[in-house]
DNA sequence: TTTCGATATATCATATCGATATATCTTGTC
DNA sequence: GACAAGATATATCGATATGATATATCGAAA
C-alpha cells in the first residue's frame, strides 16, 4: 500500500524522505495521513528488496539527506503492485482503490475499466444492502445514527455517479482506440513524463564517489 | 477508538465477541472494518482495566461463549473517552469523528454543538486549502488525479452541508431548552434505553455459580 | 453423506500511527 | 546582533490495527 505510493512517487523523480512525504501528502493527502513512522521503515524495506536505491547523499546544507531513486526492479514491482487485483480488498477498501486511481495513468486501459466496473458493482451492492437494512435500522436508531446512516448513503450515491462518469469516459476511449483513431486524452500527452515545478535536481555527489 | 466503540455497544446489552462484532459491523460497518484480530485483544485490554467483565459462560451449544458486560468503571471510561476532545485528531480524523457521532445521544448538547462546529471549521479550512492548491495541481495532474481531486472536494462540500444541518438542529434544540421548554427530540425519548429486536438475554449460567 | 456456510474464539506477523528526539537552517523581530 | 520560532531532515518506539490463519461445532442444503 505505502510501498506502491512510494514507488509511484519516485517514478517521477528521485527524492529524499522529507520531500517524499511532502509530495505524497500533496498527492494523496486528502485521503491519507502519511507519517514518518511508516515512511522510513517502508523506504528501508524497499531498499532491502532492491526496489529503490540511495542515489545521492547531500551533505552541504542542513542535515544529511539521503536521496532515493527507483530501480528497474522497483519499476517492475510497481507494475506488479499496481495490477495486483486478486484480493477483494483492492476493490473494497476505498483508500486502496483511490490510491490505484491516482496511478491510473500507468495502467492498461482494459484493467482500468475492469477495476472501475468492479468498484461500481461493489458500491451498488453496498447501497442496496444499506437500503434493505434501513427499515430495521429505523426502529432502533436515534436521530444521529440515522443521520449518519443517511449521509453515508448519500456519499455512496455520489461515489457511484462519479464512477459512472469515469466508466463512460473509459469506454469511449477504448471504443475510439479500437476504431484505430488512437487520439490521446488530456493529461496523457506526455506519456510517463510528469515533471514538477521549477525544482531541478540539486547539486549532489554520487553516493560512493 | 475501538474501545470506545466496544463500550458503547456493551452499554446496550452484554454480548459475546462474535455477537459484538456483528453488532459493531451493523452499527459502524460502513465506516469501519472491524476484525477479530483487534476485537479480542481490545476486549482483553478492557477486561484488564476492569471496564468490562465476563458475565456468563454459555456452554450449551457450539463452542464456549464468553459474554461480556460493561462495569460501572467501564461506564465512566466510556464517558471520558467520549468527551475526550483534546487531541486535534478527534476532529481531523473522519472515522473518529463519525464514531463519536454514533454515540452523540450520550453526550452533553453543548459538547455536541462544539464538536460539530469544530469539525465544520476544519473541513471548511481544508476545502479552502484544496481550492488554493488547485491551480498548481492543474498543471501537473493527469485527468484521473484531477478527477479524484475534484470528487474529494465534492465530498467535502457534501460533508459540510450535512454538518450545517446538524448544527442548525442542535442550535434550535439548545435554544428551546434555554427557553425552558425542554421538549425531547425524536430518538431521545427513551433516554439511554436503546433496546434491541426480539433477542432476549438467553439462558445463561453465572460464571462462578 | 458430506460439504458448505455460519457460529465462535484465538493468535501471529506485519504494518501503521502518533509521539517524541535530535539537530540544523532560515526568517523575522526587537 | 541576538534570539526565538518555524521549517527542514532523519529516526525510533510503543501501542494498536489488520489480514491471514487455525481450530472446532452446528445446521442445512445438495
Amino acid at each position: 500500500m505505502l510501498e506502491l505510493a512510494i514507488l509511484g512517487a519516485l517514478k517521477e523523480k528521485p527524492m529524499h524522505g522529507y520531500e517524499l512525504k511532502k509530495r505524497l501528502s500533496f498527492l494523496l493527502g486528502h485521503l491519507w495521513k502519511i507519517s514518518f513512522g511508516s515512511l522510513y521503515p517502508a523506504l528501508k524495506r524497499l531498499e532491502a528488496k532492491d526496489a529503490v536505491e540511495r542515489a545521492y547523499t547531500v551533505k552541504e546544507k542542513a542535515r544529511n539527506r539521503y536521496v532515493y531513486r527507483i530501480t528497474p526492479k522497483g519499476e517492475e514491482m510497481f507494475r506488479q503492485l499496481l495490477e495486483e487485483t486478486g484480493k477483494s480488498s483492492e476493490i473494497t477498501d476505498s483508500d486502496k482503490f483511490s490510491l490505484r486511481l491516482a496511478f491510473f495513468q500507468y495502467m492498461e486501459p482494459e484493467l482500468r475499466l475492469w477495476l472501475l466496473e468492479k468498484r461500481r458493482g461493489y458500491l451498488a451492492e453496498k447501497l442496496e444492502e444499506m437500503a434493505g437494512a434501513g427499515k430495521s435500522r429505523y426502529k432502533e436508531s436515534d436521530s444521529y445514527r440515522l443521520g449518519l446512516y443517511r449521509h453515508r448513503q448519500e456519499l455512496l450515491r455520489s461515489d457511484i455517479r462519479w464512477l459512472d462518469e469515469l466508466i463512460e469516459q473509459e469506454r469511449k476511449y477504448l471504443l475510439e482506440k479500437e476504431r484505430g483513431r488512437g487520439s490521446p486524452r488530456k493529461g496523457e500527452k506526455g506519456g510517463e513524463k510528469l515533471l514538477l515545478d521549477g525544482e531541478s535536481l540539486e547539486k549532489a555527489t554520487p553516493i560512493q564517489a
